[in-house]
DNA sequence: CTTGGGTATGACATCGGTGTCATGACATCG
DNA sequence: CGATGTCATGACACCGATGTCATACCCAAG
């Protein structure tokens, strides 16, 4: 791979002004600009980032921690995919900072996580992202002082700078909505009832219907959800809480479900009832 | 962070011999050796992959360039998954030869491979990975002669290294394995016809059957699924072709399918059957 | 006692960029 | 006309690791 000496010999000047070229810096005649930037092209000239890394003490690199994508293979391809989105989200914002993103998968072991901060700290990361598979409580172990850490999807007890999903928020909302189109009986089949998610998102159903003057009916919040994937426990669950709720005296006129894959799932068994 | 010349001072050796200690290289007395460790541990030192690669020539990285990740919102979330099953694979053996991945999106636009690939060459990878959506001929921008490419789930016309999945083979050794269970009649909702897998998993479908002496009948090979992704238009082709199959004279037995997704609405639909 | 050879260690150069400072050529001004 | 300022460029050191070579020490053989 050609270097900045290599340019500057076929270009006849000092590496120190092919670099003056290379970031627009400095004062430099255009002619002798041309020519620099001949000699690049024909060399095919790819700055170093290591040797520029380490002069500036800049890497431009991002760690990313995440288990999204060997989950993918179990449990996030038919669900909700949360942290795929999250991955998506920062991978365009790290472009438009002209950033490179490092990505580790911890491949569902956690004990991995210190080796990988490890790694990405021989990389001199500017900071790490740990995306947790779902909203959640994490306890990592500590980086070094000068390496900064973000978690998305999760919070610790240190107090870490954290990027969480408003779930009250959402199911706040999405149960306004259905109210203000008429909807009096609301199903809500949520995930399983130890989720931080599920704690969240009942509050904010809840809260809904008691800001529209509706009575909370028990009957129709059914958790309806495992939490290690298991095809056929999975869909009993499922058709037991459908059923339950499609039973009552007054059945609902909706029923929201707590992701894709139950809402998928749903969609099967209600057919199956002629529904 | 500390450097090496941190850790020399402290432990009151040269930044050769502590060099000697990080890479248990050369012969270092034991009390050296412990006090060097002694330091390290200390200061919290981790040694500059940017500098290490300087001297050495060799990064330590590996470039993967997809569309997986942000294909998963549409497409890939239900379908077959096939990039992100490769991606993991890529990770674990990465890891098992002490390589760091650095991953790019492409977002769907394949005109920002050459920036991601020019990305890579500055980071010197090692080589670069690049994995398409589905099985398909490709062209890629060229890289430089250093630079080392391999194709997943793709091929090129100037013959480019490239690991691809065997659809024949796998279509072959399926049907094979139906008809040994007893199955004389197999429907096979494809693919998009267009698409390479649906070509070579066609060719695998026939040539199990006349492995087996059974005849070929094109009633039940049809290929049921759109290249973009559109619910109602997906549904109704995937409706029409089980409704074709089934209303034969001598209805199949089994009915494979081209992926998951097309699996799972399947099974919707086959219930409001009644099958 | 000298010489030879192994052991443990350090001095120094080098990798590819860039920050700092110096220098030479002109232009401008009092 | 000399002093000063601006422009264009280069020399040199430095970032953090490691390969090469030199050196000091010690022990055993001749």
């Amino acid at each position: 791979m050609a270097t900045i000496y290599d340019v500057a010999r076929v270009s006849g000047v000092s590496p120190k002004t092919v670099s003056r070229v290379i970031n627009r810096d400095g004062a430099v005649k255009k002619s002798t600009q041309e020519a620099v930037e001949k000699a690049i092209a024909e060399l095919g000239y790819v700055p170093s980032t290591a040797a520029r890394a380490m002069r500036s003490n800049r890497s431009g690199l991002v760690g990313l921690i995440t288990g999204a994508i060997s989950l993918s293979q179990s449990r996030a391809a038919v669900s909700g995919l949360p942290d795929l989105f999250i991955v998506q989200g920062i991978q365009k914002a790290m472009e438009a900072s002209d950033k490179t993103l490092l990505i580790a998968d911890t491949g569902g072991q956690s004990d991995r996580v210190p080796q990988l901060i490890r790694t990405f700290e021989e990389h001199r990361v500017e900071g790490i992202i740990y995306v947790a598979d779902h909203h959640r409580k994490v306890s990592l172990p500590p980086v070094s002082k000068t390496t900064r850490l973000v978690l998305a999807n999760c919070y610790d007890e240190v107090g870490t700078p954290a990027v969480i999903p408003n779930d009250y928020r959402g199911q706040l909302d999405l149960v306004n909505s259905l109210i203000a189109k008429g909807h009096r009986r609301i199903a809500y089949l949520s995930l399983s009832a130890g989720l931080e998610a599920t704690k969240h998102r009942t509050r904010g159903y809840r809260d809904a219907l008691a800001g529209a003057g509706l009575s909370f009916d028990p009957d129709l919040v059914i958790p309806a959800d495992v939490d290690t994937p298991d095809s056929d426990a999975e869909v009993q669950l499922l058709w037991d809480a459908i059923d339950r709720v499609l039973t009552l005296k007054e059945p609902p006129s909706v029923i929201c479900f707590g992701n894709d894959r139950m809402a998928m799932r749903a969609y099967g068994i209600l057919r199956s009832r002629g529904v």
